[in-house]
DNA sequence: ATCTATTAATAATC
DNA sequence: TGATTATTAATAGAT
């Protein structure tokens, strides 16, 4: 269709390429435009000429965003939603491994309570005859009732530090859990499978109260 | 370019719509071939039926992602970078969480030795009163040596339960990381800003042997 | 699907 | 570049 006809390969007088470039890519969009209106289709159209300039044709009743949805779908071939996943997939693993540990702390938290009505906790025998030695190296009752207490001290320590931090990771892990069930949906049909509330409480209220 | 020239507008005989779009659609699709091959031209176009059946075409020295990531950087719009990178986000806010808590860990460990170095932890006053009292209401050294020995039973399985808990939260994390550190530059970008390993030791590491 | 009269696109030229 | 035009290519309607 024009003076002479022409062979498809490529046109290798530069600037002949140039101009036949800039009429055809206008026929296209042209062309388009005209299938988008008579035949109700939807066209998505990117062009990169040798130069690297950029033209585009999205049909009026879309955008890129929802033809590339729909491509995906319709084709199964993945664009971004693989890199998209995968910072999902991180974020509820570490989410579900949360919630897996607090599972094992409900249990274990009966495990105890059943231990302690059977208080099993009494001086055995071994701790009775380490006591009954220092007695007898001169120590006084006194002696070993002060070291058992500060042994007692040591350990709050080290309790009131661990609920510390791991109150610290709750506080993280909702404050990130939170944004995510506002900003996106997906990210909600993944948290309405996981348990409501990842809440550890004080295992031992009442420490001081205890002696 | 037929028997008659048509207005272009939407064909309404569906039948007629649908054999125009077929026809049509060739013909775009030969046009993309033809302008690929005959101005080196990269392109990319998706067309999508009403019926909802797609067809595609992209240059065979490219592929759709290419082409994508050309037009984000040539036109500057966002396609999946956004929800990508929101998920990125919130994993970091999680990650950067938990390495703050590390910082404070520390320092509550520095403090403790130093507490423990100044041994403020013999029976105050106040306990010793208790005892007294405990003895003179006809309780014998060995019960309040055991009610102490209870209390750090108690303590005991409540460290265990904590440190447990603890630590499977950080394998959780650092596995979450191991993953981040494989898959992506930009993790691996914002992760080298972070302290190296997140790792927390057993405070009393030899509970038993204490008293 | 195939055919063909007609319109539309465009290669060469200015 | 932009306009013109001879020619080819695309296709609307018919078969």
């Amino acid at each position: 269709m024009g003076r002479g006809k022409i062979e498809i390969k490529r046109i290798e007088n530069s600037s002949n390429r140039q101009v036949t470039y800039s009429k055809r890519r206008n026929g296209i969009m042209k062309k388009a435009k005209e299938i988008t209106i008579l035949c109700d289709a939807k066209v998505s159209l990117i062009i990169f000429g040798s130069s690297g300039k950029m033209h585009e044709y999205c049909s009026p009743s879309t955008n890129l965003v929802d033809i590339l949805d729909q491509y995906q779908k319709t084709s199964g071939k993945k664009l971004w939603d693989a890199k998209h996943e995968a910072s999902l997939f991180l974020f509820f693993n570490l989410s579900n491994e949360i919630d897996r540990i607090k599972k094992e702390n409900d249990n274990m938290q009966i495990e105890l309570r059943h231990l302690k009505g059977e208080d099993i906790t009494s001086l055995p025998y071994k701790e009775l005859m380490a006591i009954e030695d220092a007695l007898e190296n001169g120590l006084t009752y006194m002696d070993v009732l002060d070291k058992t207490w500060k042994n007692t001290k040591f350990l709050e320590e080290d309790y009131k530090q661990l609920s510390f931090i791991l109150n610290q990771q709750q506080v993280a892990y909702e404050s990130a859990r939170e944004q995510m069930d506002h900003g996106y949906q997906r990210a909600r049909d993944y948290n309405s499978q996981m348990s409501s509330t990842f809440q550890v409480q004080p295992m031992q209220p009442n420490l001081q109260e205890r002696m």
